[in-house]
DNA sequence: TTATATATTGCAAACGTTTGCGGAAAGAAA
DNA sequence: TTTCTTTCCGCAAACGTTTGCAATATATAA
């Protein structure tokens, strides 16, 4: 099924009997044309319903308005905020957004960014997947001067803006306060420690422990995945070990939940006999009995800052090559959990 | 901060001297090309690094590999489901997806739709928002053969191809089943009724009653919003007027969590005062306590599907001009709130 | 050796825009 | 009347590809 026919320029033109240039210059309201001549373009462009093709328009002037996404999973609750956020400002800015998932695997994320380096998008955000340890990719985009932006999951070797939250100070605060509601043996579930979000949340933790006297227990550490079985998994290690903690510091929700659901089976009660804090205040946390205590990252306007970043970094005139990690600052969520 | 010259397949040409028409054969494997200037041509395209401008080429071959994507909501989990399924088959057919939301909103739909049809999309996907009610920036796109297909809110009254879920099917199994349990005074808690979904499923309710002697009552059926917050007023209104019901079909799952909600706030017990059925298999339903019996729409599959057939319609050589609706079996997850 | 077929390559136009430059027409100034 | 501005518009080239056709070189057949 081929499309038919687009309408042109020329065919306005044409029936006009005047030429191109001047359609054009009309259509874009430059004041070398005389108000009539444009009164009568605009009326026979919508008369023949015409749309311009902003593929020849930005091969033309090099400018095309989009930007390309990629994150790990377009499904994942987090990031389906972010990109919300990010459609936002671009929708208000006149760009239009390309996005991809890498599924976590770095060969998708190559092969994603170099299709977007073929569409010509202006600039690029990423959140890059777990298994990406190498930078190539991104290396030839910079080489290309299409500006990337990089959200939560950014790579620490590669200069570029980016925007995070700050994970370490929010574990920190979080574990401080579970310290100061007396809570002594406290156990994190962590991620894996290849990303920087969860490093630096488990550096909070440790912080938080000795900047308040008490020595950290690598048995009480537990590094798994990001998913709910892996909570599951380390509460269900820890109890089995005999080695039960007073309080846990999960790394996210989900891991949070797994956590959540294994103590209750274990008949056990929160936050009595375990407390628990999760992280990204997950709708989830809020419906559930008790309701968990946990961290708000403001996915959403994460999204709009990094959109906007990266739209000023594309639309800068000169290239000042001074990047910034700009830092959202995190809301803690107390409920009932702890 | 305009981006750096890149490397057409001219540079190549010159680097090699030899014409650009024969780089691009080479290029593309035509078989006129003798394999030892297509390994030339290979190895210094790989040295300078260069990437097809896929502008230029689709603004010669008019094909954009390219599909757009309006939804009401990306952050909706639904409809980022939906778009992880879109995004995965695209991907696998060298596909991109641009997608776009409306917020609800007809005139951003409208503009939505101009904006990828000047970007000569190949194909657009879309699920209406809840304020559109005339389909005429569809009907422009229809003139122009780019191909629609519309996924669970889809239009009665335009011809296109869409997917959609057996919806009046899976709430009348839904309510009988809640017969069967011995339930009698059966509520809805319903959407708007523009849209079709709610009017499925609102249909599929009052015939369970019906077809099982049971007459539908009027002041049992609420139509609100498709939020937490209409549950949660909705059953509110239900206590408040003394008729209060032995079992609740809402619309959605955010609408039983509401009434979720309402109904423990005030005491009751679930299910043995008030049985609950919500609808879309979301993950908190299995989180609460006791775990919401509900519907799973398969929304990934749902995606999957509307891709391929878009896909198929796209690259289909004849426009045969006969449109399908296919329909998703939904499946019921018997949990404990009934 | 000449004629014919085959294998490679190049030329140039085209896709739908935008834009620098030059030019005609008309009005203002001299 | 002539000269100078101003206003408005058209010509043609360009963006980076692809592709029909012609052209050359080489191999095969006669």
């Amino acid at each position: 099924m081929s499309s038919v026919k687009h309408i042109t320029v020329k065919d306005i033109a044409k029936e006009l009997k005047i030429s191109a240039s001047t359609v054009s210059r009309a259509l874009s309201d430059h004041p070398d044309i005389s108000t009539a001549t444009k009164r009568n373009v605009l009326n026979t462009a919508e008369k023949l319903n015409y749309f311009p093709d902003s593929i020849a328009q930005s091969l033309k002037t090099k400018n095309r308005k989009t930007i390309g996404v990629i994150v790990p999973e377009i499904k994942h609750l987090f990031f389906s905020n972010v990109i919300s956020g990010i459609e936002d400002v671009a929708y208000n800015s006149g760009y239009t957004i390309i996005v991809c998932q890498s599924n976590e695997d770095v060969n998708r994320e190559i092969i994603n960014t170099r299709a977007l380096l073929s569409q010509r998008v202006s600039g690029i955000i990423v959140s890059i997947s777990q298994t990406t340890s190498s930078y190539d990719h991104f290396f030839v985009a910079k080489k290309r001067k299409v500006p990337i932006v990089f959200f939560d999951r950014v790579p620490d070797d590669f200069e570029a803006n980016k925007v995070i939250i700050n994970d370490k100070e929010s574990a920190y605060n979080a574990v401080k306060f579970l310290i100061q509601k007396n809570y002594k043996r406290i156990a994190h579930f962590g991620g894996a420690n290849e990303l920087r979000i969860s490093k630096d949340r488990c550096l909070g933790y440790k912080e938080a422990l000795v900047d308040n006297g008490i020595e950290v227990n690598e048995s009480l550490i537990i590094h798994g995945g990001l998913h709910e079985e892996d909570g599951y998994k380390a509460m269900e290690m820890l109890l089995k070990n005999g080695s039960v903690p007073d309080a846990i510091f999960a790394v996210n929700d989900p891991v949070a939940i797994g956590a959540f659901t294994k103590i209750k089976e274990a008949g056990l009660e929160i936050p009595k006999d375990i407390a628990l804090i999760g992280f990204s205040n997950n709708p989830i946390t809020s419906l559930v009995d008790p309701k968990i205590t946990t961290i708000d990252q403001h996915p959403e306007d994460m999204g709009k800052l990094t959109a906007e970043t990266l739209i000023a970094e594309i639309e800068k005139e000169k290239t000042i090559d001074i990047t910034e990690t700009k830092v959202i600052k995190s809301s803690f969520v107390e409920r009932e959990s702890t």
